[in-house]
RNA sequence: GGGGGAGUGCCCGAGUGGUUAAAGGGGGCGGACUGUAAAUCCGUUGGCGCAGCCUACGUAGGUUCAAAUCCUACCUCCCCCA
C-alpha cells in the first residue's frame, strides 16, 4: 500500500470495521488535499495509562490507526498521564485507587510495547498529554472551559444518565472531554479515532478545535469488543478477555471458545486481514465450511501477531492433540507442589489440588473431583478421599475440567 | 432542613422469631453431547480432613433459650416536601 492508493480506496480500507465517520465528506476532503499538497493527515488516538493487562479489545484502535499507517499518513499516540494521575469519569466502578506516576510510567510503557506489534512504533510520533496539560494555568483553563456550556455537557450519555439518576457527578469530571479536545488542538489533528463510548469526547475535540480557529478534525468510532462470553464487552475483570500477553496456546484456546456468531467481529477487528479476504472466508463458511475451521485461522491469525507465526502453529497443533484426539498436554504450565506438602511421601488428593492452584479450596477441590472433573494423566480420579503417593503425580499433568492443567513438579527447598 | 422507603450469597430476588448456609432465576464451575461454538440435559455453587464445627443476610450494640427476621444507634442509597 502506501501513499499511491487512491482517495477511494483510502476511504474503503478507512472505513472498513468503523461505525461511524463523522462526518465523512470531510474525511474525504481531507484526503484529497494529503494527496495533493504530499502533506499526510495528522491521526491520533489517545491511551489510558491507567492498567497494565491490556486484551485484544485495547488493540482494536491500534489497528485502525495502522491502516492510516498504512496509507502514509502521521499516526500520533497520546499517552494520557495527565489524565491517569487523576482517574477517568467513564470508569464508573467504585474508588480505586490513585496511581503513583511510576505507575503510570510503566503502564504507558507496555502500552507501547504491545502497540509496536500493530503498528510501526517507530514511524508514529508518541506524546504524553501531561506535556501541555500541566503547565496550564488557572486562567487558561477558565477560557478553555468557556467554549464549553454546561448544557453541551451534559449531552453527554453517561453524565446526563448519572445526574438523574443523582448519582454523584463531580464537577472536575466535565473537564475531561475538555482536555481530551485540547490535545486535538495542540495537536491539530485532522482525524481522532475511538470506540463509540467516546464519541463525545471525540466530537468536543472537533468543537474546540472550531472555536480555536483550526479546522476541525474528523471523528471515527469503532465498535467496542465482546469479550470469550460473546455478549458482555471484554473486560479483565469479567475474565472474559484474551490478553495480549496470554501465552500461545492459552490465548488461541480462548479464541477456540467464542461463540460463532461474533467470529467475523473479531476478524475485522483484531486480525491484520484485509476485509475482502474475511469477506471471501465468511462466503465459505456460508457455502458449507466448518465454522470451526474458520475459527482456527481466526486463533492462528491473532496468535501470529503477537507471538509469530511459529508459536502459531505450534499453539494449533497443541490444541488439536489435546481437544481433538484428547491427548494429554506436552506443555502445561508448570506447577511446583513444596515438599513440605508430602507427608510420608503421600499427599491427599484434594489438598494437592489445592497445592497447585487448581482449586481455590477444599471444599472446590472435592466439588471437582466429585462432578468427574480431575485426571492425572489421563485417569480420572474418583476418590476424594485418597493419599497419593508421589510417584503417582510426579512429573505428570493434573487436569482439572476441560480446559485446566498443570504439569506436577516438586520443589525441594523449605 | 422536614417526612417516607430500602440495604440478603458473584448478580437479581424470596424470606418478617426456631425445621434457613438461606426458595427461585441468572452467572460460574464440573459432567454428557459437540467443533473447548450454539442449543439441550444432569450435577454443583461460603469455609474447615467435613456424620461435626466456624463464618454469613449494610455496620455496631441490645432483647430472647433461639434473630436475616424484634429494639437502638450509625452508614449508604432511593422517593416526596423545603
Amino acid at each position: 500500500m502506501g501513499r499511491g492508493t487512491g482517495i477511494e480506496g483510502q476511504m474503503e480500507l478507512i472505513s472498513s470495521g468503523a461505525v461511524e465517520l463523522i462526518p465523512s465528506e470531510e474525511m474525504r476532503s481531507k484526503l484529497e488535499r494529503s494527496l495533493a499538497t504530499g502533506e499526510p493527515l495528522v491521526v491520533k488516538l489517545g491511551v489510558d495509562p491507567t492498567r497494565p493487562d491490556l486484551h485484544i479489545g485495547h488493540a482494536v484502535p491500534l489497528n485502525k490507526l495502522r491502516h492510516f499507517q498504512e496509507l502514509g499518513h502521521q499516526i500520533v499516540l497520546i499517552i494520557g498521564d495527565f489524565t491517569a494521575l487523576i482517574g477517568d469519569p467513564s470508569e464508573q466502578d467504585t474508588t480505586r485507587p490513585v496511581l503513583t506516576p511510576e505507575e503510570v510510567e510503566s503502564n504507558a510503557r507496555t502500552y507501547v510495547e504491545q502497540a509496536g506489534k500493530i503498528i510501526d512504533t517507530g514511524r508514529a510520533r508518541l506524546a504524553r498529554n501531561s506535556e501541555w496539560l500541566a503547565p496550564l494555568r488557572f486562567e487558561e483553563i477558565l477560557q478553555l472551559t468557556s467554549r464549553f456550556t454546561v448544557a453541551r455537557i451534559l449531552e453527554r450519555d453517561d453524565f446526563s444518565r448519572r445526574f438523574s439518576e443523582e448519582k454523584p457527578l463531580g464537577l472536575h469530571e466535565f473537564l475531561y472531554p475538555v482536555m481530551q479536545a485540547y490535545d486535538s488542538v495542540m495537536l491539530r489533528a485532522d482525524v481522532e479515532i475511538g470506540g463509540t463510548d467516546q464519541k463525545f469526547n471525540l466530537l468536543a475535540g472537533r468543537n474546540l478545535q472550531r472555536a480555536m480557529g483550526q479546522e476541525p478534525q474528523v471523528v471515527l468510532t469503532l465498535p467496542l469488543l465482546e469479550g470469550t462470553d460473546g455478549v458482555q464487552k471484554m473486560s479483565k475483570s469479567l475474565g472474559n478477555d484474551v490478553g495480549l500477553t496470554d501465552p500461545p496456546g492459552e490465548m488461541f484456546g480462548k479464541l477456540m471458545s467464542i461463540p460463532d456468531g461474533i467470529m467475523w467481529k473479531y476478524f475485522a477487528l483484531a486480525t491484520k486481514m484485509a476485509p475482502g479476504e474475511i469477506g471471501d472466508l465468511e462466503r465459505s463458511v456460508a457455502d458449507g465450511m466448518n465454522p470451526r475451521d474458520a475459527k482456527e485461522r481466526l486463533a492462528r491469525e491473532v496468535v501470529t501477531i503477537y507471538h509469530g507465526p511459529a508459536e502459531a502453529d505450534r499453539a494449533a497443533d497443541e490444541f488439536r492433540r489435546i481437544f481433538s484426539m484428547k491427548e494429554v498436554p506436552e506443555d502445561a504450565p508448570v506447577a511446583n507442589l513444596p515438599a513440605s506438602k508430602l507427608s510420608g511421601g503421600t499427599i491427599w488428593v484434594v489438598d494437592l489440588l489445592q497445592s497447585l492452584g487448581l482449586a481455590p479450596s477444599k471444599a472446590e477441590a472435592r466439588r471437582v473431583i466429585e462432578g468427574g472433573g480431575v485426571s492425572i494423566d489421563g485417569e480420572k480420579v474418583t476418590d476424594t478421599e485418597v493419599a497419593l503417593d508421589r510417584s503417582a503425580f510426579e512429573g505428570k499433568v493434573v487436569r482439572r475440567g476441560r480446559k485446566t492443567f498443570v504439569r506436577v513438579e516438586i520443589d525441594s527447598d523449605s
